[in-house]
RNA sequence: GGGCCAGUAGCUCAGUGGUAGAGCAACGCCCUUUUAAGGCGUGGGUCGAAGGUUCAAGUCCUUCCUGGCUCACCA
């Protein structure tokens, strides 16, 4: 084993020991009729009724007193003490005892009391290692100052080892786990909407031989058997469109997509997003559902529509108002962006120091404009709706204006948090707007669509009116747990290997 | 990619050119109602890596690695 050190050394020394009394340090199983929430909901009965229970978890503190064991074993749903005397237990079971550390896996057999300081206790009658930890595990302890302030000793808190280390992350800060009970629960919101909805859960492909769905830049890897680049998804909208096509009506695909763009503290590489998609149904439609969603999802994570995020009060109950990008530039620029000519607009975008990259159009510089000048201002939830027919070759033409598209680009804390539109089922106007892509892909812009003659074959066999629907769901999960980073939402954020590592692998 | 900052014991940190330290954790002994339990004692270090300056480097210089914040890029 590596880096073993002074503490390691005494673990396997310790496990060696346990093996000569002939336990088994690593069982198979343990039978618990409890766990901690379980113990602490059934409180009053158990201390009446003396009955016998077992329970298991981890050691995260331990205080020997002679004769007398203290500990408290954690489990996934909180801390419990467990106290071991040697007059109640075998002497061999108190040998144990006396060698357990901290971080070991124990089961307990016995019965609920309350000790002398009144608290609620398993009195151990015989145990079981479950599992010895030869490393030691971090040991951060709190107490409450003179002041009346909580003072926490040896907090795990670098920022680096807590994502290297994500399991002593989860095991030492409570508040870290909860920022994942509440993804999942949030998730699950989710899910139970959409099915409720009648709509059908699907899984569409990562690896994919065309990639498309988003503006953005691949990952590329290699198919060796059929000698074949293939690209990781960044975004999987092309394939729910094509369940559409065959009939499917209303689909929804939770999906990880990766993007080989820059990492900061709402980018990640690779990110969690969820789309669906309603035939029959145009933005208008799926506006309603995609607030409805964020509402339930908010009330399930925090038992309100309200969060504070970063000391910022946001309200997520629904309906969120509306605003077209031309309202927003209006609203925040004071400016009627509509009457103004290509020069006119040039010039404010030259005030603020924006460079456009490629061929100039009109479109994709009210787009900057209004990102430059209404995007921080987007505090509480807005939907942003009918964006300029550039900015996306996948949406309709707007029904009463074709320098727009019906898009709506909801925004929460500054934050883009989904994308949609009336999807764009005239697969003539598809091909044209795809061909274009790759005119402007060549004229300099690094993220255009490619072509994907597949999809286009799918559309041209008919594909009724839909609105579809992108959300972002770290940068979801983020706001409703109140986190700053997206690695706070994430258990495994990517991280570059370490030196040792790197020379390991070699 | 640019700027700023950080990396010292298992954890949290001090050490500002002169013998590597503290608390907790570990090890040994004592202790049957503890709550950061306590008491006595002991051990534990490639100071992120490499090079340089110096009689002498954890400390100063250079390069590199890893990370954080931030700007740029990017949904």
């Amino acid at each position: 084993m590596k880096d073993k050190n002074d503490q390691v050394v005494a673990r396997l020394n310790k496990l060696e020991r346990i093996r000569e009394m002939g336990l088994n340090p690593y069982p198979h199983k343990f039978e618990l009729c409890h766990d901690s929430a379980a113990l602490l909901a059934e409180k009053d009965k158990l201390l009446e009724s003396e009955e016998s229970i077992s329970f298991a978890g981890r050691i995260v503190r331990y205080n020997r007193k002679g004769k007398m064991c203290f500990m408290h074993l954690k489990d996934q749903h909180g801390r419990l003490q467990v106290v071991a005397a040697a007059s109640l237990v075998s002497p061999e079971d108190y040998e144990v005892v006396k060698i357990l550390d901290i971080g070991d896996w124990i089961g307990v057999r016995g019965s609920m009391f309350t000790t002398r300081k009144g608290e609620y206790s398993v009195k151990v009658l015989g145990l079981e290692m479950l599992s010895k930890a030869v490393r030691p595990l971090p040991i951060p302890k709190e107490k409450i100052d003179e002041q009346g302030n909580r003072v926490i000793f040896d907090e795990f808190k670098d920022v680096e080892t807590r994502y290297r280390q994500r399991y002593l992350d989860l095991v030492l800060n409570d508040d870290v786990r909860d920022v994942f009970y509440k993804r999942s629960r949030i998730v699950q919101t989710i899910r139970e909407y959409l099915l409720a909805q009648n709509y059908l859960e699907v899984e569409t492909p990562t690896l994919q031989p065309v990639y498309g769905g988003a503006n953005a830049r691949p990952f590329s890897t290699h198919h060796n058997a059929a000698d074949m680049t293939l690209y990781l998804r960044v975004a999987n909208e092309l394939y729910l469109k094509r369940c559409i096509v065959g009939g499917l009506d209303r689909v929804f695909e939770f999906t990880k997509n990766f993007r080989n763009e820059g990492m900061d503290r709402t980018h990640s590489p690779e990110f969690s997003s969820i789309e669906f998609y309603e035939a029959y149904a145009d933005y208008n439609d799926m506006m309603v559902h995609f607030e409805n969603i964020w509402e339930k999802a908010c009330v399930a994570a925090n038992g309100s529509t309200k969060i504070e995020y970063q000391s910022q009060e946001i309200d997520f109950k629904a309906p969120w108002p509306r605003l077209t990008v031309y309202e927003a530039i209006k609203k925040y620029a004071d400016l009627e962006v509509e009457s103004m000519n290509d020069d006119e607009i040039r010039a404010e975008l030259d005030k603020r120091n924006v460079e456009l990259e490629g061929e100039w159009m009109r479109g994709r510089a009210i787009l900057e404009l209004f990102e430059v000048t209404c995007e921080h201002h987007l505090i509480q939830p807005t939907f942003i709706i009918d964006f300029p027919k550039e900015s996306t070759p996948l949406c309709k033409e707007h029904r009463e204006n074709p320098d727009l598209v019906e898009q709506f680009e909801p925004y929460v804390n500054g934050w883009e948090v989904g994308n949609a539109y009336s999807e764009l089922n005239d697969p003539l106007r598809q091909r044209e707007l795809l061909e274009e892509q790759l005119e402007r892909g060549r004229g300099g812009e690094d993220e255009t669509h490619p072509m994907d003659e597949n999809f286009l074959h799918a559309i041209e066999c008919g594909m009724p009116p839909t609105g579809g629907v992108g959300i972002g769901i770290d940068r979801m999960i983020m706001l409703l747990t109140n986190q700053q980073t997206i690695r706070d939402v994430q258990l495994f954020p990517l991280m570059k290997p370490e030196h040792s590592e790197t020379s390991a692998a070699e």
